[in-house]
DNA sequence: CTGTGTGAACCTTTTCACAGCG
DNA sequence: CGCTGTGAAAAGGTTCACACAG
């Protein structure tokens, strides 16, 4: 059966991934002082509707205040622990060449319950090579030690497009669960396995189509 | 009526973002000699269903062939004329910091419609420095006749964040009607202006909060 | 009087199922 | 037969509007 609901049991999909979004807000106007916050001004942060964001707290049995608002530290608290950001996240990076690096240097990760514990790579000219402090590049033939040995469940896929099948099948293989996929590509896993990929070229492609639409002539004749 | 703009005359916007994922798919069929295909093989190529990939090809006013498939180059040549890829899109790239740099350097772009025709950044000791052949950062200050003289609709948003909202501004001033932001936050921006976002760090938060979900002893064993 | 929480309406997207063409 | 194209149904998500708590 094919039933297996992407929601499952639990939170809308939409909704788990606004929450990553209020959960930075709520980060800044703790930063800033407020004690309280409306679903307004939430929205006025996150670019959501604030009907949206009234809906997606509710499904987290959610503790606002009529007439007030949300306590931002307890509401943090709440969407921190709905999306497991209670403890660190171990990830393995793969492929360090301009992106992987990059991303490796990313500080934004930190800060956000995600720790990457390893870079690998499968050039041996680069292995050894230092990425950020404490992060050197480590051999892929590592790989199924680093994954079990340091308690990692989380691989960011960054290596070129024609070895990404494989490494993912490897990844899952050492018991990876989740995989954030940068090469495009689509990957094939097994059913457990959630993947989330980033296509940036398809991206400006999106863009593209909708700019192209905009110099259109006249396809805009909506009421005047 | 509140003019919902997300699809005004055109295609569905779901089907817009699997546009290119056909594209690529249609390409690498070319190349390996095939000269029809399947909305299966399809589906297969891309992870979308296979009625998904006949539904979106149909909003094409698609010109399979029953019991056959689809003729991969006259396919290939639909897509590229819907979503603007028979023109090359000018994209100015800002922030040449670590992701910057990659950015810059990654060749999927010029292969998918999209060419990089300047990089800008804020710092004057970047300023100068040669990213990839044939690009140099060049200063922020130029950004608006860069914009203007090389005609720039979309642009590649890789600043710091607190940066972020200042510099959309000033592209959305200068004519940029496209932005692919990579900072996190959520950008203030006209109508008409149409703003993708690509936050890493939220994407593997969304994955931990699967991965928590799978962790989580109540598992309702259904599967069969 | 303010701003949450929520049923109901509305819209978008996906899936199903099958008629019909080659 | 195989595979497209498509109405119809289902699922998922967003917006509306307002009762009601503080």
């Amino acid at each position: 059966m094919t039933g297996a609901s992407t929601t499952d049991r639990g939170l809308p999909n939409a909704t788990v991934a606004r929450l990553p979004l209020y959960l930075r807000a709520l980060t800044q106007l703790r930063a800033t002082g407020s004690a309280t916050c409306s679903s307004d001004q939430l929205a006025e942060a996150t670019g959501v509707s604030s009907a949206n964001v009234r809906k997606d707290l509710s499904h987290l049995g959610s503790h606002g205040t009529r007439g007030v608002g949300y306590d931002v530290a307890h509401l943090q608290a709440e969407i921190a622990q709905a999306i497991g950001q209670t403890q660190e996240w171990n990830v393995v990076l793969i492929g360090a060449g301009h992106l992987g690096k990059a991303l490796a240097a990313y500080p934004g990760f930190a800060s956000r319950g995600s720790r990457i514990v390893a870079v690998v790579d499968a050039d041996p000219e680069r292995v050894g090579e230092r990425v950020v402090d404490g992060l050197a590049i480590e051999s892929a033939d590592e790989l199924d030690a680093i994954i079990r040995d340091r308690a990692v469940s989380i691989a960011i896929l960054a290596t070129p497009t024609h070895a990404a099948q494989e490494v993912a099948d490897r990844l899952v293989a050492a018991g990876v669960t989740s995989i954030l996929n940068f090469a495009p590509v689509a990957l094939r896993v097994p059913d457990g396995v959630d993947v989330r990929q980033v296509d940036v070229a398809a991206e400006l492609q999106i863009l593209a189509y909708h700019e192209q639409r905009k110099s259109s002539p006249r396809e805009e004749a909506v009421s005047g």
